[in-house]
RNA sequence: GUCACAUUCGUCUAUUGGUUAGGACAUCGGGUUUUCAUCCCGACAAGAGCGGUUCGAUUCCGCUAUGUGAUACCA
């Protein structure tokens, strides 16, 4: 049987960490299995919903790459797929499960539900609904139903026995059903819950496969109850380890970063995520762990999907993000890191040719420096109009050098650079190397200062490509502005 | 409180009865005869506890502990 798998986000809060990665292992049993991979909007909580939740759906997927077979604006067999378009469907299963016996409906307002679970809270009594409704005579209900009385449907739970699953990731789990309770199918508002919604549409779109975080356990045995009492063959479970916090806490706002739109504009890659969120409860083998959205759609398995919980590991994931970083071609980075240059007010919006080649030629120097595309223009900020103030004697290394020797090495290196002759940068190098010998320090000396005087600080990329981006008139200046500098500070 | 699930280096994980318990991130040390970074090499570091089963348990079973989740007219 073709796999159909799901993801089922409701538009009630912007994609996170958590929601990415049970769309992720979806999406990739899916592909891996040659099977579809439907997305559905559980839409079914009015007063929670906002639009800009349904946009940051696709826009999370846009930038990930990842594509569903079936959703909305993809026009298919199941349609429609927001499921406030699929009210009566609900409505008419759910008075199905009433007539059948299954399910009955419930007149208690959210008054008597709040003292009720006060009393029990006051007696130390589990919680739960106390099935008052669940026994009403017909007369009573006609009444109820005259007076135009509001009311839920609930389902009956069966009051003994066990209800099981088998689930792909954990085995076997039971359950004893006077744990389970009578919950709510159709709200009084006329919407299913969670719990009816879900089970209609993975029974009417052909789902074969649930994977969900395992917070959703408790309800699997009610989903179960309700699959049977439609008659409905219930599709395999698969209970996908949580994420959480460094902490060991669920994976929440205070431990930084969880929305996923946030790591991009934080300056992660889509690849870095999805490799590292791939390795979250999952790996292939003892060894490999760079992998591609493509590769892992190849190879993805839920037979090694593992059982506990992973702790979100945010300097994991800027290591793999430095890693991709540095696979980008110069042109590719540039296109990557050009916003944050924009933001940092280094160029306009609009880059001119000469500004973009003079960009290019800066990404040599930051490539390997970078872990976040956001941190590219401290890099080379050097690069930019003036320098910004720094205090050139306390940069200088190493600090026994005198001050006066330091600006006898930098006058003889403008002297070396304003005289060049066409020197290839060995030659060049090999002249300032010499300086040291000359003046009995080490190799430091005499290119520290010259890194401070060109680049305002001790830790830049390499001199002579700062150098040849710099251009030979502003390197002159610089050195030459350097040692008015010192001079001044030491006087 | 009740119910459920989990438990290998600090973190992500491999090992599905026999291994010096492997890899990666982080950390620390070294190298790449100028910084930072990259890259390379090395070091540190783990089976929650207690009982079984077994010739032999990280691996199977039980108990305990700890952690997490659920207990909404939210999903």
């Amino acid at each position: 049987m073709k796999v159909r798998v799901r993801y089922a986000p409701s538009p009630t809060g912007y994609q996170h960490i958590g929601g990415l990665r049970t769309a992720l292992f979806n999406y990739l049993y899916a592909k891996a299995s040659g099977g579809d991979f439907i997305l559905r909007i559980e839409d079914t909580d009015r007063s929670r919903y906002f639009d800009g939740a349904l946009q940051d759906i696709f826009d999370t997927f846009n930038w990930l790459g990842i594509d569903y077979d079936e959703g909305p604006n993809k026009p298919g067999a199941n349609e429609p797929y927001f499921q406030s378009e699929r009210l009566e469907l609900y409505n008419k299963y759910a008075h199905e499960l009433v007539d059948k016996g299954w399910a009955y409906k419930c007149y208690c307002d959210s008054e008597r539900l709040a003292k009720l679970k006060e009393e029990q809270e006051k007696n130390k009594q589990s919680f739960g609904y106390d099935r008052h409704c669940r026994d009403l005579s017909a007369e009573e209900i006609a009444k109820l139903d005259a007076a135009g009385t509001k009311y839920v449907i609930r389902f009956k739970a069966p009051l003994e026995g066990k209800t099981s699953f088998d689930d792909k990731i954990l085995g076997h789990i039971e359950v004893e059903n006077n744990t389970l309770q009578d919950f709510i199918l159709l709200k009084s508002d006329g919407f299913p819950t969670y719990h009816l919604a879900n089970i209609v549409d993975d029974h009417l779109m052909g789902i074969t496969h649930v994977l969900r975080a395992q917070e959703w356990i408790p309800s699997t045995p009610n989903h179960i109850l309700l699959y049977k009492a439609f008659g409905w063959e219930h599709p395999e479970f698969c209970h996908l380890p949580m994420v959480m916090g460094q902490d060991g806490q669920k994976l929440s706002k205070r431990h930084g970063a969880t929305q996923v739109m946030e790591f991009r504009k934080n300056g992660y890659l889509p690849e870095a995520i999805i490799n590292f969120i791939a390795l979250l409860g999952w790996s292939l083998d003892d060894s490999t762990e760079m992998f591609s959205l493509a590769e892992l759609s190849k190879v993805f398995d839920i037979a090694r999907i593992n059982k506990s919980p992973a702790v979100f590991n945010y300097d994991k994931l800027k290591w793999f993000n430095g890693v991709y970083i540095r696979q980008k071609s110069d042109e590719e980075l540039l296109d990557l890191v050009l916003p944050y240059f924009v933001q940092r007010g280094l160029v306009g919006e609009n880059v001119s040719a000469d500004e973009r080649a003079y960009l290019l030629r800066l990404i040599p120097l930051l490539k390997e420096r970078i872990e976040l595309l956001s941190d590219a223009p401290d890099i080379v900020e050097w690069a930019f109009g003036e320098l910004p103030p720094y205090k050139a004697w306390e940069a200088i290394y190493p600090k026994k050098v005198e001050p006066a020797a330091v600006v006898r090495i930098l006058n003889d290196e403008y002297d070396i650079l304003s005289n060049l002759d066409k020197e290839s940068d060995e030659d060049l190098q090999h002249k300032i190397y010499e300086l040291a010998a000359k003046y009995e320090v080490k190799a430091g000396a005499v290119f520290m200062p010259l890194r401070i005087a060109l680049t305002g600080t001790n830790k830049s990329p390499e001199l002579f490509p700062v150098m040849h981006v710099l251009g030979l008139d502003k390197v002159l200046a610089r050195i030459k502005a350097a040692i008015a500098k010192i001079e001044s500070e030491q006087s």
